[in-house]
DNA sequence: CTTATTTGACCGAA
DNA sequence: TTCGGTCAAATAAG
């Protein structure tokens, strides 16, 4: 078990690096606001603790630790995040860990939990329209009273090793048998999340109640067209200047968190993006692809890529959608709105 | 071998 | 008691 440790480890603490960076460039930024230095110092927070208890884990689940190792474990301080217990072999550690998380009663926040519609398309195989971008374990399947298919219950397959406590079941629909319900459960706090998460996401602080993202057929002719802008006007020229520099860090980034194949390769392969920049104060970048993928082949991509730029351009970022949806959407820094969208 | 899935048991809530 | 969510041993897959 040696390798997930200290390369994800790194990861974390990196991530964190990154966000406190993000933190300081925000805090002199003309258009940052306070929501949005909270968010950042939330991401702080949770990378520590992460890093904390993948220490933890670690050691506690090297062989047969010393106590004076026992003794040193690192302590998590924070009431909400109770520290993860040693071995999960170790009988009753899981449900000692489920006791404490049930009996503190301020936790962090309600779960936040939505709901996603998926269709089927017949020439698709089932596992690659329900792909999103992380990985889950299945944990269970149960069949439900009155409900023709079982459900089936997947958690993130970093639960063990980062403490990600995201949820997911799975549930075909009755009438539409072509049409998968998926309901989210807590937002990911892994790795795989931090470029990730507003994928299936819905922006934080905002009722959660029920996304749909409309499943397009990914051929050739309703290939989206996505524009990416950031404003200009008010900004230092450096930093405009700069813009493209920052989607290829994104992308960059991406590499370390993402160890898959379908990231190791570049920027050029990811974004096909030429940039030019508008007569206006607004610096446009086209983008027709994403990690080799048409956007329309994913309205998750979509959410995907404009979340990993947004996050990397801490400014308000403008992105519209030209074909097939036609929207526009707004973003800033980290939290977007979908203007007559059927994202909402 | 390691790692992921299946599936009946188990348990808490209603 | 039933129902739905989770656990974990057995099994399958790689």
């Amino acid at each position: 078990m040696g390798d997930w440790d200290c390369s994800n480890l790194i990861h974390v603490l990196q991530q964190g690096m990154e966000v406190a960076k993000q933190l300081q460039i925000s805090l002199h930024a003309p258009y940052s606001s306070q929501e949005s230095h909270e968010l950042l110092i939330e991401k702080i927070i949770d990378a520590f603790e992460k890093a904390l208890k993948m220490v933890n884990l670690k050691m506690g689940l090297v062989g047969r630790p010393s106590s004076q190792m026992l003794h040193s474990r690192v302590a998590i301080r924070t009431s909400q995040s109770p520290p993860l217990s040693g071995s999960p072999r170790n009988g009753n550690s899981d449900k000692d860990l489920r006791e404490i998380n049930r009996s503190s009663p301020n936790e962090r926040r309600t779960k936040p939990s939505w709901t996603k519609q998926i269709r089927v398309t017949p020439g698709m195989g089932v596992e690659g329209s329900l792909d999103d971008g992380y990985t889950w374990r299945k944990y269970g399947q149960k069949s439900i009273h009155g409900a023709k298919y079982p459900r089936g219950y997947y958690r993130c397959a970093q639960r063990n090793f980062e403490g990600c406590m995201a949820t997911k079941q799975v549930q075909r629909s009755d009438q539409d048998p072509t049409v998968f319900e998926i309901h989210y459960r807590g937002n990911h706090t892994c790795t795989m999340a931090s470029f990730a998460v507003p994928t299936l996401g819905i922006p934080e602080n905002q009722e959660p109640n029920f996304t749909t993202i409309p499943q397009q057929q990914p051929s050739d002719a309703m290939n989206l067209h996505l524009r990416l802008g950031v404003l200009t006007e008010n900004l230092d020229q450096s930093f405009a200047s700069s813009f493209h520099q920052l989607l290829t860090s994104t992308i960059k980034k991406e590499e370390q968190v993402f160890p898959s194949p379908i990231i190791e390769n570049n920027y050029a392969q990811n974004f096909n993006c030429p940039s030019y920049v508008s007569p206006s104060d607004t610096t446009y970048f086209s983008v027709d692809n994403f990690r080799g993928h048409p956007l329309a082949s994913s309205g998750s991509e979509v959410n995907d890529m404009i979340s990993a730029v947004t996050s990397a351009a801490n400014s308000p970022t403008l992105a519209s959608l030209n074909f097939p949806f036609d929207q526009f959407h707004i973003l800033d820094g980290q939290n977007f709105t979908f203007d007559n969208s059927p994202f909402s």
